[in-house]
DNA sequence: GTCTATAGGCAGATAGAC
DNA sequence: GTCTATCTGCCTATAGAC
């Protein structure tokens, strides 16, 4: 496939990537057809050729970004070995979205929970159940290798991480400044570094 | 006034009520004056009597939202004397959205931030800008009383918990499950209790 | 204050030519 | 695959009668 096929035309993948950022800057229910048609260049119908519904093309939108994240998860366990550097590489994967004005994905579907159609809704609580999940294995290991501490379950714990983060982006978001959500994120993961024991070198 | 003047009609307080319930259920951008006038039994043209644009009506919204929590913390001050109490008591202030599958007014309008007008947004700032005014206030007041336990600025912490909850309140509506939220809260609050010191009693 | 009637625009979606 | 043309429905908003 040449260059130039892949920059003009409205192929899924095109489509996919305007209309992704189109929702986290405005949300599913403050962006249209006619939007994402005028930013590519081609008609309404063009779109409906590749997603016939919009909630087909909501869909494939989440189940794009949770295949993305999760391989971007799959990709700090390989680099990053102790849980806390662990933790705060996916404070920043979180916080890349702030570049731009972005909220996360499906941080943004969450708020308009109440509005999307059944199948975007089970997407959206995968995409949590995953941050948590892995999150919860994250913690349960750097609390065995005494790298974290903290009281209670990891599953409540990973659960309070996920949501204190997309909160720091919902709320620093409005602010257009980065740094309030860098501040709040680090003093977040700052409170579960393990203590030095007296006996520690 | 009789009981039933304020049972019937549109009047601005009737709209309100309406209006409020369904931007915090489905988002300013998911609800329509024809919602709010089927809730209260009358047309559109009766809504535009008492607020010509549907900004009008969003930045009203917002203005009563925050003087009625500005009477809450008020309150929060009057019937709590210590600030873990008064730290719970406002995560509960939070929590009690949950209740009808709400999210926060604030919250929710964060989300759809970019799609607001300017005269919404200004009143939004106001709003966390409040919130975080009284949240240092309590964490000042705690620290030297020796009840909180915190490093770094009460300003960064007070912006840390107003997130941390707004998140909270934004992931845990989606399951349909207010014990998220709440064991989320309650988890957070424990971290900033001070640990009793060896000498005291 | 609330109504009927209606304007003007944009939404998601389809038919059918090329 | 992308287009033109079009449909139906809903949106915010206004005019003017009662």
């Amino acid at each position: 496939m040449a260059v130039s096929d892949r920059t003009k035309g409205a192929s899924a993948e095109r489509i996919l990537d305007a209309a992704e950022r189109l929702v986290q800057l405005r949300g599913y229910n403050g962006f249209s057809y006619a939007d994402v048609a005028a930013e590519l260049g081609v008609t309404k119908p063009s779109l409906h050729y590749h997603f016939p519904s919009k909630a087909a093309l909501g869909t494939a939108l989440i189940d794009r970004y949770r295949e993305r994240f999760a391989r971007r998860l799959a990709e700090i366990d390989e680099r990053v070995a102790d849980a806390p550097s662990r933790l705060a590489a996916y404070a920043d994967l979180y916080g890349a979205v702030l570049e731009g004005q972005r909220m996360c994905l499906c941080g943004m579907l969450a708020a308009e929970f109440q509005t999307l159609p059944e199948e975007m809704r089970r997407s959206v609580l995968a995409f949590f159940d995953r941050n948590e999940a892995w999150l919860g294995g994250v913690l349960r290991e750097g609390r065995r290798a005494g790298t974290l501490a903290f009281s209670g379950s990891p599953r409540d714990l990973a659960r309070a991480l996920v949501s204190a983060l997309e909160g720091a982006l919902l709320t620093a978001r409005p602010y257009e400044d980065a740094g309030r959500y860098r501040r709040t994120a680090a003093r977040l993961l700052a409170t579960l570094a393990a203590p030095r024991e007296p006996g520690d070198r």
